[in-house]
DNA sequence: GGTGTGACCAGCT
DNA sequence: AAGCTGGCCACAC
């Protein structure tokens, strides 16, 4: 099999495609990795995506509204905003106002331009 | 080793 | 229009 990765490891991969100051949804990503209604697991892979040796940027990735639900997990409920606003990004009310504009689908992003 | 649950999303009623 | 339910995979108890 050419894919030994798993699906958590999967999530983890994509996470770290998301350009710099852009932000997706965990749903789009589900969409990607090929298990669309899975994004309830792409939320908890970010849970243990601390435990990975490489640093995944799990701020860049928010639910489908734009809101910063997971701040909580990142060791203080303000640093999730700290790190999107430091990247341009708006926030407001945990929530990011341009997020229409930040959006990054991988499942399109990565397929156009080719 | 089975059951529950979790940073969600979309479809029904 | 709004609320509830199912589904998804991995990990803790």
């Amino acid at each position: 099999m050419v894919n030994d990765l798993s699906f958590f490891e999967t999530v983890y991969q994509v996470a770290r495609m998301i350009p710099e100051g852009r932000v997706t949804s965990y749903g789009a990503i589900a969409k990607f990795i090929g298990s669309p209604q899975a994004a309830r697991m792409v939320g908890y892979a970010m849970n243990g995506s601390h435990t990975q040796k490489e640093f995944v940027p799990a701020h860049r990735v928010v639910n489908r509204n734009g809101m910063l639900t997971g701040k909580h997990h990142f060791g203080g409920p303000e640093t999730m905003r700290e790190l999107l606003e430091s990247e341009g990004a708006i926030v407001e009310e945990n929530q990011i106002k341009n997020f229409k504009e930040l959006f990054w689908d991988p499942g399109k992003e990565l397929m156009e331009g080719y």
